[in-house]
DNA sequence: CATGAATGAGACTTCATTCAT
DNA sequence: TATGAATGAAGTCTCATTCAT
């Protein structure tokens, strides 16, 4: 009953994962989530109160679940660097099993300014907040140099990170295996490391 | 004809960042552009074929002066560091002088992987492509490490830009001079240095 | 059965009455009718086969006692403006002892001359008939005038207490006891005494 | 230019008459206003917010122009009588001339307790105030009894006539010319006179 | 009897675009 | 050029009603 069943919610939230992937969240119609879903319209207003409400529960459902793996990694007892490896390796490994969702979270949520951006604003800063104490963890330990502001620093890492993704967005090619882990160690390895010869 | 008489052109053009700065592309109306220009609302489409021409002609007009300064940039005789600044200090620069127009064409193009992102994709890699030479020369010349792909670079680099702007537009506060400054610097040193101590 | 089992159609009707009060048939939604009444939201579809149902069982209901009690009235050996008062008293009980009720049947049956009331027209005008016989009975007793025409006498007098009603459900106030018996008098003596002086 | 020339937003509220009068306010669509007025659909969201919006125009409109005619009466020299006569001949007449006004301020509004009546609750009172004033003069003059509230009177005065358009309303019926010169002077004769012989 | 998920036809409103002046 | 009235296609959301359990 409760797995084999149809969880309509569940089938709606995916749909809309692939819809909004697809045509952006501005762009489509409900209709378009609930024909993508095999639903009824109306089904959609029973289980979520706006299309809005339908972008704010997938964007919060994952980014709780990223803000954990963040959290995760900068209390284990890797070096700062291994745990910035560990982050790039969770968010890579998100967008290689559900690119869909990766985009429309940065896409539609994390890069949009205006609009759900704001709304989740705090949410999105307690990733930053906690990539920066992980850097700022490395600057007391001295592995990190001190010269760079800790908090600009996470926004640099995960400014690239999110640069990374939309540039697979933008692509629209299927990314080979090897690719994920070659970008894990290039991201590390470019924050870490930087350009200077 | 240039100076005296109101170019109703380019005031539907200004009034149009503000706009589009404010509420966004998708969430502003055409009646709102013509209203903050203090023109008539027919003669929005007078002037332009479509409230996308309008955004269309925002970015290109802007664009093809960044890709100026970027190609100027490339072409000095200053060191590939120095030219990365140069570049990081005109990016910066035009979020300083128009703060308004830079956070509609980062948030409502240059991110924006579904619309108008995706239009402008070709001249959006060009300036992916200019810095990414940049990079390359650094490697040929020895100043730059070569375990970093060039074009991986140009991208970081750029995002990394990005997400300073983004910082800056979420913020919604009024940056002082010195932190324009700061910032130049540290985008740099970020890129070029690295974490590592 | 019928006083220990929990009477569900008699929840949902007197649910009915308090929602259709507070917010107006049009307005409400059969959902608000099951949670107010406490059941689930088929229910009411199992005793009543619409929305328009239960507001045709809800004034049929009571408009019959209604009947009952002016032909009572009309029955009795009272004089004519003993019978008037009479059902003015009545009237005025019921919106004392259920308010709600009297505003449903007032506000959306009978003064709502495009929907219900059409429908229940007959019913209403066989209270204005009991009226005007008491009326042409009381003109062919020579105690009232017969200068003015006994339907139309009735529709006055039924009019004055819709009227009534009218101010106290606009006026949202908690009437008090002797406001409902001094306006039973100020009713019947307007009606017979008029104004003249 | 002015008369002649298509006045789209008056065209619009005539239409909405003939519409609200026909199906009732909640059972019409903004669209057969638009149909029945002979204008494109968005026109009318040109010229008025929504539909309730149209209603309120209406009725204000209207109500005006009563308020007017009532404050005329209760300032002439006219015995209060005869005031009240005028009263009672002005509303019969505005509903000789146009019965849907008539109907849908009556209907829609006035007799509409629980959304529009509400909102236009204060106009309606200053109506009753009106007419409560020339009761008191008459009370006062000693040609009308001082036993009856003016405030009172004047209500029964105004509920008898909306009772009288209520029953022309429901009738259906083309009202004959002496019909309505005929229950002017009934109004007047019941209100005054009373049905005592 | 009882439940509440599922259905889908509409309704209102918005707004980009056109057009007559 | 300039104006703003006019058009009508879409889209979101509501909610009465049905139905499987």
């Amino acid at each position: 009953m409760t797995s084999g069943a149809a969880d309509k919610r569940r089938l709606i939230l995916d749909a809309a994962v692939r819809v909004f992937a697809r045509q952006g969240f501005h762009t489509c119609r409900v209709s378009d989530i609930a024909d993508e879903a095999g639903v009824a319209y109306g089904l959609v207003y029973h289980y979520f109160p706006s299309k809005e409400a339908i972008l704010d529960t997938l964007f919060l459902e994952r980014w709780e679940v990223m803000l954990a793996a963040i959290d995760e990694a900068a209390a284990s007892d890797l070096a700062p660097r291994e745990q910035l490896r560990a982050i790039a390796s969770f968010i890579v490994d998100s967008y290689r099993h559900d690119p869909d969702l990766m985009k429309v979270i940065v896409v539609e949520v994390t890069r949009a300014a205006n609009t759900f951006g704001r709304t989740h604003l705090e949410q999105i800063m307690r990733a930053y907040e906690s990539m920066a104490r992980i850097v700022a963890q490395g600057q007391a330990a001295g592995v990190f140099r001190s010269e760079v502001d800790a908090t600009f620093a996470a926004q640099a890492f995960y400014g690239l990170i999110e640069q990374v993704l939309t540039q697979w967005i933008f692509s629209e090619r299927e990314i080979p295996a090897e690719e994920f882990e070659h970008v894990k160690a290039e991201l590390v390895e470019m924050i870490c490391g930087g350009l200077d010869g």
